[in-house]
Parts: C-alpha cells; structure tokens; sequence
DNA sequence: TGCATGTTTGGCTAAACTTGCAAATAGACG
DNA sequence: CGTCTATTTGCAAGTTTAGCCAAACATGCA
C-alpha cells in the first residue's frame, strides 16, 4: 500500500475512530432525534462528567460529524451530516447476524 | 443513561471499533472487490507483518464483519456482511463536507 | 467591574491498542 | 514420522485514549 492509498484510508479512520466510542454514539443518536443539545443537556443525559462529554463533544466536531452555534451562555450541538444514521442500520445487521450464527453454534 | 442502554450501545461500539484502523478499512475494501482473500496475499498488499495482518483479521472476525474457511494449507477471509460498504460513501461524505467547509474558511 | 452559569483545557493515571520478532500450531505431503 | 508452508500467539515496548478533578475561559447580567 503506498503513501498516497494510506492517507486514504487514515481519513476514513479518522472520521470511523470518531464514532467508534459507546458515548459518542449515544450523542449522534441522541443529536439525530433531537436536532440540537447543549453540552449541559448532554451531560445529564450520558451521566459523566460535563469535562469527558465535553471532550467527547470535540472529537465528533473535529472529524466533521457534528457542529457547533453558541446561544448566549451555552453551546449548541447538531449533527452535520446525516448519513451517519446509516451506520446504526449496518451495525444492527452485522450484530443481529452474530446473534443467528450463535444461535446456530448452540444446536 | 441505564445499564441496558450503555451496553446496546457498546454493543454498537465494537463493531464500529473494529472498522477504526486504515489497514482494517484497507482489508474491509479489498475484500469487498475481491470476494475472498488469504492472509498471505493480504499481508502482501498491505504491506506489514503477517503476524500484524492476522492480528487485524482477527479483530474483524470477532466483530462479524468478515468469517474464514481453510482451504488446505492457506486460511481465506470473505465479507460476512456487505452493508459494511455503505460505510463508505457516508465517511466520504463527511470528508467531502469538511473540505467545502475548509475551503469556504479560505475565502 | 464583579459574579453566576456554561464550557473547555491542563495535568495526571490507568487501561487499551498497535506492532514486530520469535516461538508455537495446524495442515499437507513425501 | 519429519518437514514445509501458512497462520496464529506470547511477549515487550511504544503510543493513544478515557476519565476525573481543578483551573481557566467566555458570556450574560446586575
């Protein structure tokens, strides 16, 4: 693989990386429901500390997935890219599909 | 967030997780075109340590997203699941917007 | 200006991930 | 059985990530 190819899939990484954390995509889902949150309301949602979602929070916006509009005191955040939502549909797939194939190993 | 619902979504996580290294995005793509492969031949395109390669396999596999069959000497790998590829258009997708976006900061 | 609210950042520790080398394992075959 | 080939696994070192607390920052408002 040359360096050219590399840098490729090292940007697909980067943007897969972003979500590939149980929080985070709890915050797409949530953000994909709910138009727009604030950190606070997040907060409360995850239950951790405002400091870890709040970072959590920059590594989505950093990849290009969610974005951000300051209202007054607090900081808006909505998804930027929808198709994101699609992802959920595969994973379930590829999840309900181990579940058969250990279903299968059973009998 | 309960229990129940932090564990679907790290259900979600690993398979995502799996999916969140260049080289693994690299088999994940290859494998898409070329039905079924062997380590050695994917060692060879990747271009790392066998031992390294078979490591990443063995990440997808746990996951679900590919399975493997022994044929004689040599261990194939295959796709299990082919939605993984509309993974794909959606990263670009995002990529696709944070260069526009980046653009637009130039002007 | 000073205070209150909401958010991010610095610093730190523990845990997880990545990689290559060397050694072990699994089949194929004489 | 011994040996060859293909693949996996044990180990060690280096890197990255997640999480919390405390401190810094930003904004609105009296």
């Amino acid at each position: 693989m040359n360096a050219k190819k590399r840098a490729k899939y090292e940007a697909r990484a980067r943007v897969i990386k972003a979500m590939a954390h149980p929080t985070r995509l709890f915050i797409v889902d949530q953000l994909a429901h709910d138009e727009q949150r604030c950190v606070c309301e997040l907060t409360e949602m995850v239950g951790a500390d405002m400091s870890t979602v709040s970072r959590h929070l920059t590594i989505l916006r950093e990849a290009g997935i969610i974005e951000d509009e300051r209202r007054g005191t607090q900081i808006l955040y909505r998804l930027r890219v929808k198709c994101v939502l699609n992802f959920f549909d595969c994973v379930e797939a590829v999840l309900e599909s181990n579940a058969k194939e250990r279903m299968e190993l059973l009998r």
